[in-house]
RNA sequence: GCCGGAGUGGCGGAAUGGCAGACGCGCGGGAUUCAAAAUCCCGUCUUCGCAAGAAGGUAAGGGUUCAAGUCCCUUCUCCGGCACCA
């Protein structure tokens, strides 16, 4: 037989007519296993590079659901967002039209790769019987004053003319068009993601079946500092100057104060400067070359002496304070205290304008740098002399709290979650603003707040949702009064922060899910997705269901038991895509070798989670590979079995068999090793043909060829299908279970092992293994070569590793 | 700069500290064929050798070990994340 076209299509009709891959969450009967892959922004067709995701989902899928386990495999579309919107700003299109045409078309090519999703399970984030449950998720933060509303310095990318959360800055380029991101006073909305920042990053150590570079993505996001808030206090202002540091321990190195322009008490300190103009103007100067200065390399640090000065509290001596463009507004309290001679930064500044230095750590001898930033004994630092970097920070922090001059202090990295964007394309925030009443939220019954119909859907800069009259004005839920709504949307990021929840009872149009069966079916057992996602939506999904599980609307409070990030598809030494003009279109491969040929290779390319190159040539090798393997079932056919059966063929192959469902089923249960798991059914093959060369009875051919469509059912599941129907089964596959493995057929009595002379190799030799280590020495000393090699010398040690080798050593 | 990860044939890549290069691609040779495609068989790390064989070999250098691609130290290169976070 050959792989055709129509096999494909014959077992697609199958599944689909007989709802195999349907789930009813009722039905608990079995364990359940929630299979996810990382829903797609429908904003282009997929290619390819795409196809790895679903692919590997499906393979796991199909392969838990052999092992018996009842398997949710959802897909739904993250619908709403900037890809789609600017996709459909660049044809001209309406976002919506858009959208659900590549929805439809990404539907078509999901089906056509035998991608085995429930489809009854299908979600969209831009359909209002799913927005509205974000709005209603809005509602429950805005109601625990975990949503609010604030005038902030923000990130604003010109060209989306949007802002942007910080985790969408990418080196301070928008993370969709590359822009440069420039800073903006604007009153936003956020999310008060800080409030779980120590949760988030506690939790991380539950999550022991994540990968470890993705904790410590999300370690280093949150940033957890800890240290002391130190107050220096100010002759002309009426409270000192709160500067954090994680070095309270070098505080009697602090030469001078630095504060970063946007100081709230700056302008009043410098009142009364000679230099003030001065100052001003360096002020509005810093302030035009901060976006592109402060991250590019050659970056220069500046500043300007303020005239003032503030009272180190540990020495009591007077300290100059500058204003130096170095300083982060939004870490900290934006200023700090300088210690030159334990920090680079403040070095090099300290340098620049000739201000003090003064070492208070003793450098290690073999240290000749001029900055020492590491830990060591204290000098120079009065009563705390002596101590270790670790017990001054102590001393000096308890110091510093009795004399109520600084206070213990932990600071985190990570910011409040912006959630508001000035697009059409996206929920809308359910809020009204009335003059009486000021910021009214939206009552849940009245929920959704439909996205409304406009003509113009182009970024200016203000919502395109300000335009539609009928859906600005309103009536103030409070008061009744005249009111205007909210007109921004909200960002993707929130749609996608809870979308597994949804999959479970999708159609639910009174509540967003129902709480039985989310924690039935919760959390997601296998989560797949690229690892652009570690820290945005990782991060907010597990916010989010920490958040739900405080108000006791579910019981859990980590939304994925298990990640699995894949690798991106390259070709031609660039990431696939439509820009670099290197996709390779899957309609034309499955055309051409079939759908089984594609995923096998995809499979197959390379451990799937680091990246693999696409090589087209090598497809064919899958092809080749698929026909080979169907032409045994035509062997199989047409069998004769030889009059000289030999036995030993027979044990050879089933000793293979076995030892290939271990192997195979190790690499699944593994880190899902698909290359390995695959070159190891193709060893199978290699050998059956071997046997049957070499004379087999029919059965144990027949066996072994039923394994191997088994083994490659979660791969190759329609070529397996009409395999197994071929072979006389009835229904599918799929709910025949996982092969077994007899171990009976793996003990071996006798085989080869090496003999290695000082741990190089000379010789080989089979031998029984029930021997004792020294009745294989005695013979390992007589094999001939090494006979020659020692010429009659006594070895010194010999070593015997059952099974494998001996070694002597001369 | 800091924190991760990786470096193995012509290529994609295999190897619980125990025979490096499985499996596949490509390439070479042969069989089959009127011919081609497809298929099947053999070969394919490097050097020396007609051969049997010998020697070397996992980025570079050093170490631990009977035995190192694998563990430890130093250096180099590439990839990813964060990046004046005090």
């Amino acid at each position: 037989m050959e792989y055709t076209k129509k096999i494909d299509k014959k077992w697609q009709n199958f599944w689909q007519k007989n709802e195999t891959f349907k789930v009813c969450v009722k039905n608990l009967k079995k364990p359940k296993y929630y299979c996810l892959v990382m829903f797609p922004y429908p904003s282009s067709e997929l290619h390819v590079g795409h196809g790895r995701n679903y692919i590997i989902g499906d393979a796991v899928a199909r392969y838990k659901r052999m092992r018996g386990y009842y398997v949710l495999n959802p897909m739904g579309w993250d619908a709403f967002g900037l890809p789609a919107e600017n996709q459909a700003i660049k044809r001209n299109i309406h976002p919506r039209a858009w959208t659900l045409k590549n929805i439809k078309r990404i539907t078509e090519q999901l089906q056509s790769w035998g991608i085995s999703y429930d489809w009854d399970k299908e979600i969209a984030t831009c359909f209002p019987q799913y927005y509205r449950w974000t709005q209603w998720l809005f509602l429950k933060l805005y109601k625990k004053g975990l949503a609010y509303r604030k005038e902030a310095p923000v990130n604003w990318c010109e060209s989306c003319k949007t802002v942007l959360a910080n985790e969408q800055v990418i080196e301070g380029r928008c993370e969709r068009c590359s822009n440069e991101i420039i800073q903006r006073n604007l009153k936003q909305w956020f999310f008060k993601i800080t409030d779980y920042a120590q949760r988030l990053l506690d939790d991380l150590d539950k999550l022991k079946e994540w990968p470890q570079r993705v904790k410590l993505m999300q370690k280093n996001w949150i940033g957890r500092s800890v240290g002391v808030t130190i107050k220096f206090s100010v002759k002309s202002l009426d409270k000192p100057l709160d500067c954090f540091t994680t070095r309270a321990d070098t505080i009697f190195g602090a030469t001078f104060l630095a504060l970063n322009y946007q100081h709230p008490s700056l302008i009043k300190l410098i009142d009364d400067s000679d230099n003030k103009q001065e100052i001003l103007k360096f002020i509005s100067q810093t302030k035009k070359e901060e976006a592109s200065l402060l991250r590019s390399q050659d970056f220069e640090k500046k500043g300007m002496f303020t005239q003032k000065f503030a009272i180190n509290p540990m020495t009591g001596k007077k300290i100059p304070i500058w204003i130096a463009n170095y300083i982060l507004s939004g870490y900290g309290t934006g200023a700090i205290m300088s210690v030159p001679a334990h920090d680079k930064r403040d070095f090099e500044f300290a340098k620049k304008y000739e201000l003090p230095i003064r070492e208070v750590i003793k450098k290690p001898t073999a240290n000749q740098e001029e900055v020492y930033e590491g830990e060591g004994s204290l000098i120079n630092s009065g009563d705390f002399n002596g101590l270790s970097s670790q017990a001054a920070k102590e001393k000096i922090a308890d110091f510093m709290e009795r004399e109520n001059v600084g206070a213990r202090k932990i600071n985190f990295r990570l910011k409040d979650w912006l959630v508001s964007r000035q697009r059409y394309w996206g929920a809308p925030i359910p809020i009204v603003y009335c003059k009486k009443c000021t910021e009214v939220a939206v009552e849940e019954k009245d929920l959704p707040v439909l996205l409304p119909e406009v003509d113009k859907f182009l970024p200016t800069g203000e919502s395109p949702l300000a335009a539609s009259k009928d859906f600005i004005q309103t009536k103030c839920p409070n008061c009744g009064g005249k009111a205007k709504r909210e007109t921004d949307t909200m960002d993707t990021f929130v749609d996608s922060s809870w979308y597994y929840l949804r999959y479970i009872s999708p159609g639910q149009g009174k509540m967003p899910f129902l709480r039985e069966d989310v924690d039935n079916w919760l959390p997601v057992d296998q989560y797949i997705g690229g690892v652009e996602h570690a820290i945005l939506h990782l991060m907010y999904s597990r916010f989010i269901t920490k958040f739900l599980a405080d108000q006791k609307e579910i019981s859990f409070d980590e939304p994925f038991i298990r990640l699995f990030t894949q690798g991106m598809i390259v070709k031609d030494g660039a990431k696939m895509s439509k820009s670099k003009g290197n996709v390779v279109a899957p309609d034309y491969i499955i055309d051409k070798y079939g759908a089984d040929t594609m995923r096998l290779y995809i499979l197959f390319m390379g451990p799937p989670q680091k990246e693999a190159i696409w090589q087209d040539e090598a497809l064919q090798g899958s092809w080749r590979f698929l026909q080979r393997v169907l032409r045994l079932v035509g062997r199989l056919n047409n069998f004769k079995e030889e009059k000289q059966v030999k036995p030993d063929q027979e044990e050879i192959l089933l000793r293979k068999v076995h030892y290939t469902i271990l192997e195979v089923t190790q690499d699944l249960e593994g880190n899902f090793q698909f290359n390995t798991a695959i070159s190891r059914i193709m060893e199978l093959v290699n050998q059956i043909y071997k046997s049957i060369k070499a004379g087999i009875k029919k059965d144990i051919f027949a066996q072994a060829v039923d394994t191997v469509f088994l083994l490659l059912a979660p791969f190759t599941p329609h070529i397996s299908e009409e395999v197994n129907s071929l072979l006389g089964n009835k229904g599918t596959i799929f709910d025949r279970s996982w092969p077994e493995v007899d171990l009976k057929f793996l003990k071996k009595e006798e085989g080869e092992i090496a003999i290695l002379i000082n741990g190089k190799v000379k010789d080989k030799m089979v031998i029984d293994f029930s021997l004792s280590k020294e009745e294989v020495e005695k013979k390992a000393l007589e094999a001939q070569k090494v006979q020659k090699i020692i010429s009659g010398s006594q070895p010194k040690k010999v070593i015997y590793i059952k099974g494998k080798i001996v070694n002597i050593v001369i």
